[in-house]
DNA sequence: TCGAATAGGGAAAAATTTATCCGTATTGTT
DNA sequence: AACAATACGGATAAATTTTTCCCTATTCGA
């Protein structure tokens, strides 16, 4: 497990939001927890792009973070199932609200970012 | 300069999103500059936390994104004043709705993350 | 018996991001 | 004359994140 060097911001309500969302795949997986994917086969299936390694750690912070707890069912084959925690369901407006911002334009996102990889164009 | 080496995700909202906003110090320049703190030196006082060589990506990130324009006064000593587009004041809701977030939660969010570095304890 | 599905950890590499340090240039101030 | 403020970029190092590859274990079905 990667041992942290540094100190964290902790300045402003930003700061802090980042320490716990600020993870490739965490609104992500949030979102769809919330949408009741819960087995992580499930969210790896629903997040191909995502190894299923990285979405292993990313779930073990964010229940560090205390957003989601972890359920694991004494069956064979393994069975375990997140769902979020009452702190974590009061993220889901906020996670909405980027992405209906990323929804609504979607057109001139896709097209500054792409502007970045000319080999696509 | 740096050569991304992969592709970006485009799937969704969610990560539209992530591919402008994903770094560090972006939203709290965005909000910065929204608050009227346009110059390089005011940011970088702003944010100390961040290195100045940092800034100057981020926001040229963020100019390339089309989120700020970046305006040019030809005096010397040297004067640049960065500025929100209309596309950029869009994410300033967003924005506030994650800040908002963070400071109503601030006491959760700074005891779970607090729990992650137990030399500080 | 072999392979798939389930869940997940360790080690190491690769990719990316961020920090540090040094350099350019001009003007005004001490 | 030296130094601060302004703005910014290159090179490199450090930190962090993410991927890749390999491993354990159990049960069911072909």
């Amino acid at each position: 497990m990667y041992e942290k060097k540094t100190f964290p911001n902790l300045n402003c309500g930003l700061d802090l939001v980042g320490e716990v969302l600020y993870g490739k795949w965490k609104m992500r997986l949030l979102w769809f927890i919330n949408e009741g994917y819960l087995r992580p086969s499930e969210l790896q299936r629903k997040i191909p792009d995502a190894s299923r390694r990285v979405i292993n750690i990313q779930l073990k912070e964010l229940e560090d973070h205390e957003l989601v707890i972890r359920t694991i069912y004494p069956v064979m084959p393994p069975k375990v199932e997140y769902s979020l925690t009452a702190f974590g369901k009061t993220l889901i407006p906020v996670i909405a609200a980027i992405g209906n911002w990323g929804d609504e334009y979607q057109d001139s996102l896709k097209r500054v970012i792409l502007k970045g990889y000319p080999q696509l164009a």
